[in-house]
DNA sequence: TATTGTTATACTCTATAACTATA
DNA sequence: TATAGTTATAGAGTATAACAATA
């Protein structure tokens, strides 16, 4: 599976983006004597028209900002998505933020083990299932979100240069029925 | 970087999607008592208002899709990608290859190595420059990219299932606005 | 018999350094 | 001195199998 964590974006920043091209429905002829080198441009126009590649692409755009914003708090997206749920949903299982989240039980681990380590969320024990234990945030956690949050928030106004809240609103509307059943 | 390869997303589908719920200002105080256990359901309305989460799960979505479909080809998004750029750009250089996909050379290196071993793409003589080596497609090359954009174009129907064609023209144009500078 | 949390581990993807041949 | 392609390797991220404790 591919790795959408946008590092490679955020340390090797893109020069200028190219401009449309128009469609082809075929791939030009390989005429055999004539190198794209010269011409530095590449076509990508193809690319372009698939949903996947420039869900991709901004994916990955807006992961970059987001470990830039969050470089302070040192929280990686899945860190925020962890917290986050922890926050909404106090007492919460690991078995639930794997679900939830769509992370596999034995990579969550490390990362709760983590976040405990620094103070940030508490273990009680479940109270009814002596298996599984609640999930919490502890008061330097619930401190640590609600800025991580606030930074979060901030930050989507940034992320969308051109766009205006209208047109963000569409975009995670119509992403949302993308990937929900 | 995260990765967005979506194999976690292939082979273990997920169950039925949340509805949303209504948006929170700030985290649910943490009453200490109730597990979350007692009702399945998990509280994400926040992660849901930000385009990152959206974009990533949405993205990955489409990508489960699309290794799906492509599985009959042996082509990952990226070796895809990489065909795509040769096909429309005959001559086309590792380097341009990289600058235009974001792939770091090295990383490059073993994927071009795979689709020439295959018989899929050829590496001629850059007319100007020694260092260099212009590849293009095969015979076999350009009959497996035909099929296999086919293939990619014909999903992306079916990627969206209740977008029209509008939906999906608009999305993609909010799209490209997002990881275009 | 199934599930929660866990360890160990393998595999894939991505990143960095450094080399060679050429510009 | 810089760039194209390459090797080797380190480091994330993601995958499977299997276990003890509990349901």
């Amino acid at each position: 599976m591919p790795d959408l964590s946008a590092a490679n974006a955020l340390r090797r920043p893109r020069g200028p983006r190219k401009r449309p091209a128009p469609r082809l429905a075929t791939p030009a002829p390989d005429t055999g004597g004539t190198p794209a080198a010269e011409a530095p441009e590449v076509d990508t126009s193809y690319l372009q028209t698939l949903l996947g590649y420039n869900a991709r692409r901004a994916a990955l755009a807006v992961i970059a900002v987001f470990l830039r914003r969050m470089a302070p708090y040192d929280l990686r997206p899945v860190d925020f998505s962890v917290l986050s749920v922890v926050a909404y949903n106090p007492g919460v299982t690991s078995r639930q933020i794997c679900a939830t989240l769509d992370i596999l039980p034995p990579n969550l681990v490390g990362m709760i083990k983590s976040l405990h380590k620094r103070g940030l969320i508490l273990r009680k024990p479940h109270p009814t299932d002596r298996r599984a234990q609640g999930l919490h945030l502890s008061a330097a956690g619930q401190r640590l979100y609600r800025e991580a949050q606030a930074t979060a928030t901030e930050l989507e106004q940034g992320v969308a240069h051109g766009l205006n809240a209208d047109e963000v609103q569409t975009l995670i509307t119509l992403l949302r029925r993308v990937y929900q059943r």
